[in-house]
DNA sequence: TGTACATCAGTGAACGCGCGTTCACTGATGTAC
DNA sequence: TGTACATCAGTGAACGCGCGTTCACTGATGTAC
C-alpha cells in the first residue's frame, strides 16, 4: 500500500515474466488506476480495459489477481476502508489535551481530503446499494469505528461536555452526511462556490464543521 | 406529473396505434419506470430494457419520445427538480409564524421523502459528475433555489437570529449535506440503525435536524 | 557450482453476451372536403 | 354526414459495438539435486 507514481506506460512490453525492476506489481498499480476511476465515473461505466490501460498492463490481469471486476473494485474499497480505520485508531491511541469531537473530524476529514476517491466511493457505490459489499462495510469497518469512538463519546457525554436530548442515530447520520457530502458535491457546487478539496480545504472545512456542530447557526442567547 | 399506478402490464399489446384508453402514455410511464430504477442501480447499471419491461412498453420508446438514453435521465432529473423547486416556491410564498430555518428544512424534506429517488439520483448522477446536466442543474435548478431561499436568510441575520462568523457557502455544505446523506445511507445503515424512510422518518428528522443545526451539540453555556 | 524444471507474472487474441439504437412497419385517431 | 388520408403512438426484429471474461501460451525466476 506504498502507492506513489501511477506509471502510464504505454511502451509495449515484451511477452512473458517480466525482469524483477523495482517496479510496484501488476495487482497495486490496478488498484491504484481503478480507484479514482470507479470514483468519477461510477464501477457500471468504467471499463476494465480502461483501467488496465491506465495501469499499463493487460485487462487479463484483473482475472489474473482479482478473478473479476466485483473482486477488483472489492480490493479498492478494502483499500480505502482499511486508510479510513487505520487513522481512527492512531487518533484513540493517541492522547491529546484538545477537546475530542474536534480533533475527530479533523483526523477523519483528514483521510478523506488525501484520497477523495474514498468518500466518493463509498457514497455513490458502497453505501448507497444493497450489494454483498454492504455486510463487508457493516462488518469490517461500521461495527469496528463504532467501537473505537462510540466510548468516547460516551465519555465527552459522561463529563457534561455533550446535550443528552439529541438522537444519536439521528446525530451520527448528520455528522457523517456533512463530512462526506462535500467531496460528492465537488464537481457541481466547486465551481459555484469557489471549493478546492485539496491544499488546507480540509482544515478549514474540519474546523467549520467541528464548530458549527457543537455551537450550532443561532446567536447564543436566543431560545425561542 | 400525475403519477400513480406503475401499470406493470404483462399482456402482450397489438401492433399498431392502442386505442384511447384513459391510461397514462408510454413517456409518463417511461419516466416513472426509469427513476427508481436509476437510483437502486445507477444509471449506467440500468438497461433500458429493464426500464420499458417496467413501464409495460418497448426499448423503442425512449428513442421515439426521448431520442436516448441521456434524454430520457433529462427528463427524469428535470421531474425531480421541479418537484423540489416547486415546494420551494411554495414555502416562501406562503407565511407563517413559526421560524423560517425549520420550515426551510421540514419543506425540504418533505419533499424528498415522497420521492427518494430524486435525492439518490442528484447524489448519485447528477452532483457527483461532471456531465452536461451540471450545467442544467446549476442554471435551472440550484441558482433558482438560491435566489429563492437566500434573502430570507439574510432576513434572519438581519433580525440577529443567525451567527455572522460563520462561512455561508461552508453552512450551505453542511446543512444540505445532513438532509441528502440519509437517503443515501439508508441501504447500509437503515438496518443498522433501524432506520425507515417512508411513515413520519422525514417530519422526525427535519425537527432533529433544525434543533442540530440551530444549537450544536454541545451544552450551552460551555464556552470551551 | 550447473542444470533441469516447476512456478510465477504476465501477454494478447478471441469469444459470446447484452447493451443502446435503428428501422420498416402498423393500425387507431383526427381532420379536411 | 361519409370518406380519404396524414399523423400519431407504438411494435418487434435486427444490428453492431464494446464489454467482461477466457485461454493457450511465454519467458524470467527460484529451487532441488
Amino acid at each position: 500500500m506504498t502507492e506513489k507514481s501511477t506509471r502510464h506506460s504505454s511502451r509495449r512490453r515484451k511477452p512473458g515474466r517480466p525482469p524483477d525492476s523495482g517496479e510496484q506489481d501488476a495487482r497495486t498499480l490496478l488498484i491504484q488506476a481503478a480507484a479514482p476511476l470507479f470514483a468519477e465515473r461510477g464501477v457500471a461505466a468504467t471499463s476494465l480495459r480502461a483501467v488496465a490501460l491506465r495501469a499499463g498492463v493487460t485487462p487479463a490481469m484483473v482475472a489474473y489477481y482479482f478473478q473479476d471486476k466485483a473482486g477488483l473494485f472489492e480490493a479498492v474499497v478494502r483499500t480505502g476502508l482499511t486508510r479510513v480505520l487505520t487513522a481512527m485508531r492512531e487518533l484513540v491511541d493517541s492522547d491529546s489535551d484538545a477537546e475530542f469531537v474536534p480533533r475527530l473530524i479533523r483526523t477523519y476529514l483528514g483521510v478523506l481530503s488525501a484520497d477523495p476517491w474514498i468518500p466518493q466511493i463509498l457514497i455513490r457505490e458502497v453505501v448507497s446499494r444493497d450489494t454483498p459489499l454492504r455486510r463487508m462495510f457493516q462488518e469490517e469497518f461500521a461495527a469496528k469505528a463504532v467501537e473505537l469512538i462510540a466510548p468516547r463519546i460516551q465519555l465527552e457525554i459522561s463529563a457534561g461536555r455533550l446535550r443528552r436530548d439529541l438522537e444519536p442515530r439521528f446525530v451520527l447520520l448528520s455528522v457523517v452526511g456533512m463530512c462526506l457530502f462535500p467531496f460528492v458535491a465537488q464537481p457541481v457546487l466547486g465551481p459555484l462556490l469557489n471549493l478546492h478539496l485539496d491544499g488546507d480545504f480540509g482544515e478549514q472545512f474540519a474546523d467549520h464543521t467541528a464548530r458549527l456542530l457543537l455551537a450550532g447557526v443561532r446567536v447564543p442567547g436566543d431560545d425561542s
